[in-house]
RNA sequence: GGGUAGGUGCCCGAGUGGUUAAAGGGAACAGACUGUAAAUCUGUCACCGUGAGGUUACGAUGGUUCGAAUCCAUCCCUGCCCA
């Protein structure tokens, strides 16, 4: 089967710029793709990892992707779909980003034999010259047609700065190097890049009039248009000490009905009889797609044992029975012990200030070993643990198993 | 550079001297209902305090005033129009 049909089956194609020569090139020849992803925090989360998926499954079809990693477009910042202007980062900061999702990426695409490759656009995109660069790709360009674009549409009315705008020259760019470098012939990248995709594979045809292609992948929305990932605290990272595979774990087990089945198809490699099966399930059955879902996804960013834990933890207390091993949890002193629990939770991190704190108990949102705590000023005593150990429940479904220190 | 409109809490946005910790909406959080779902309803949503109350907050800094998000001055930032 075509990679092309693959992906337009699981849903990923958003957009192509030669829907029927893509689908030719790649039934006929391996062909060298990129993807650009920015460094704009020192882990890659769920939307790069849609990305690496796509990439994936190309790699599996036998041709070569090419992560880039934009150490010199990070500099600048992507003005598409932005109301406002990113921070502008330190070259530190961008360089220590670089690094960590070069490491990250190992886990989802095989570089080994040259099958892949990663690349760092900074190598070229920070010994340009002003005058050279303009003189070599400015002509190409049409700030009319720039102007137009549906990427700048919110920042025409907000304002666009002339760094920003020059963001997707750059891009552009990029897709030059790389067709000189490895004879990359395509670009892909979320569907959010369609403007600045098009705008290299145009640089392309035009200067060079050599075949270049573009195409775009599904963002990752609910059912009802909102990006997923997010969390209360941001974004669902994939690095374990910025989301924990719990915490990952239960994301997933938690998407909505009319969403499971998208996600399983985009972020799991499960055949698609599965997926359309797991998927048709209906009502209280759902949960074992979700399940699925959950275990899938965990196990290929955090690996199987973890998962396994995740999936355990996750069982042992929604479904109260199991091994608590694996459940989240907080170490409290026995020095600690007799003080105001509302004090100790805040210590720990676990509410953000005692406010928040007294505000969940006063509104039954907070219990210990499974008995709603309705005292503001209830004390954390020994007798509360049981083989040193205690639960504690906030809200409706966060967990913490508290462990007491001897020390 | 000139003119003009602005900069309010996580976001949008009302408020033009005291009754404003600041309407309304969204997001978020909690409760009920459920299936660890969605929808719905209810409540909460700056910080400290059990409470009374206190502290900090409306771009920044100074000032007027018994009292300012609201008035004045200077500065910074943004949109639009003109050059």
């Amino acid at each position: 089967m075509n990679v092309y049909d693959v992906l337009k089956e699981r849903g990923y194609i958003a957009q192509a710029t030669h829907e029927e020569e893509i689908r030719a090139l790649l039934a006929k020849e391996n062909v060298t793709f990129y993807v650009g992803f920015d460094p704009t925090a020192d882990s890659l989360h769920v939307g790069h990892f849609l990305g690496m998926m796509v990439m994936a499954h190309m790699q599996r079809a036998g041709h070569r992707p090419i992560c880039l990693i934009g150490g010199g477009t990070g500099t600048v910042g992507d003005p598409s779909g932005r109301t406002d202007m990113r921070q502008m980062l330190t070259d530190e900061i961008i360089e220590h980003n670089c690094n960590c999702f070069k490491k990250q990426m190992q886990h989802f695409i095989d570089f080994s034999d040259g099958k892949a490759l990663i690349v760092n656009n900074g190598e070229w995109l920070r010994k340009l010259n002003y005058i050279d660069l303009l003189r070599d790709v400015g002509p190409y360009f049409s700030v009319n047609r720039m102007l137009a674009a549906e990427c700048y549409k919110q920042r025409m009315e907000k304002g666009l700065t002339f760094l920003e705008f020059n963001y997707m020259v750059m891009q552009a760019y990029d897709f030059m190097e790389l067709n000189r470098r490895y004879n990359c012939k395509m670009e892909m990248g979320g569907d959010d890049q369609w403007s600045n995709i098009i705008a290299g594979v145009e640089l392309l045809r035009r200067k060079y009039e050599r075949p270049a292609y573009g195409l775009t992948f599904t963002l990752l929305t609910t059912s009802e248009g909102k990006k997923m990932g997010k969390t209360a605290k941001g974004a669902l990272w994939l690095d374990p000490d910025k989301t924990s595979p719990y915490e990952f774990y239960q994301y997933w087990r938690n998407v909505g009905d009319t969403d499971v089945k998208k996600c399983l198809s985009l972020l799991t490699f499960l055949p698609m009889d599965e997926v359309n099966r797991l998927g048709s399930f209906e009502g209280q059955k759902i949960n074992e797609a979700k399940r699925v879902l959950a275990y899938e996804v965990t196990k290929m960013v955090h690996g199987e044992q973890e998962a396994k834990k995740a999936q355990e933890a996750a069982e042992a207390v929604f479904g109260g029975q199991g091994i608590l091993d694996n459940v989240p949890s907080l170490e409290v002193s026995k020095k600690a012990l007799g003080g105001r629990l509302l004090d100790i939770l805040v210590q720990k991190k676990i509410f953000a200030s005692k406010g928040e704190g007294k505000r969940l108990i006063q509104q039954n949102g907070l219990s210990l070993n499974n008995e709603k705590v309705s005292d503001i000023d209830r004390i954390l005593n020994e007798s509360d643990f049981a083989d040193g150990f205690c639960m504690l429940k906030k809200g409706k479904k966060k967990y913490y198993r508290i462990i007491l220190l001897d020390e």
